[in-house]
DNA sequence: TCCGCGATTAACT
DNA sequence: GTTAATCGCGGAA
């Protein structure tokens, strides 16, 4: 098994596009009672700045004030009832902006993610933001935690360089929708949405 | 307080 | 391809 290193803030891009961009073929290892769970960001969408669909937009609330941490800090939040969100906060302290991840390949942890998702096909565990979340047992009580430091959920460095990375319009949303900001690295078969739209 | 609405998923036809 | 489930959030009153 390839070496499992953590990732420096000062390695994050501030920017939240670039952040987005940055994350794809990293590791996101979640540390469990049972074990390492563990596994290679393959999709993402960014939230900048200013974005009408991000959470930040109208302004710090309760549920949203990790997205105006420090970058690199984890922004967690409940969707249709029943779907836990992961985003990994951006740009500066003050300011509220978030890179959502979509979807992982699964490296460590196999039987842990399939017990908590509750199938056994490699490619469901972790296909799609919701499935990501409830496979590496992430909710609201992992809001705010600082993904740069070793503990219960961190960023790792991937052991080689990611593929070639996709670009396309967001999925899912209404408001600011036509902007290419979900990224993806274009063979994987872990990737949640559609492969079209490539740049 | 009330009410409409999702950064989704699974189970349908 | 279509649709119901589900509930916290936040804007309106």
């Amino acid at each position: 098994m390839a070496v499992r290193r953590l990732l420096a803030r000062l390695e994050l891009p501030t920017d939240t596009v670039s952040l987005a961009r940055y994350l794809i073929g990293k590791l996101l290892v979640r540390e469990l009672p049972e074990g390492v769970a563990s596994g290679r960001i393959v999709e993402t969408e960014a939230y900048v700045v200013g974005d009408a669909a991000g959470h930040a937009y109208r302004g710090m609330t309760r549920r949203n004030r990790s997205l105006f941490l420090e970058r690199g800090r984890a922004y967690i939040y409940l969707a249709y009832g029943s779907s836990y969100m992961l985003n990994i906060s951006s740009e500066t302290p003050g300011i509220g902006a978030g890179v959502l991840i979509r979807a992982l390949e699964p490296l460590e942890g196999i039987p842990i993610m399939q017990l908590n998702r509750g199938v056994e096909r490699l490619r469901d565990l972790a296909r799609g933001p919701g499935r990501l979340a409830q496979a590496l047992r992430v909710d609201r009580s992992l809001d705010g935690l600082d993904l740069c430091q070793e503990g219960s959920l961190w960023l790792g460095r991937g052991d080689h360089e990611p593929g070639e990375i996709g670009q396309s319009i967001r999925i899912g949303i209404s408001r600011d929708a036509d902007r290419p900001l979900r990224f993806y690295l274009r063979d994987s078969p872990f990737v949640s949405g559609p492969r079209s739209f490539t740049e």
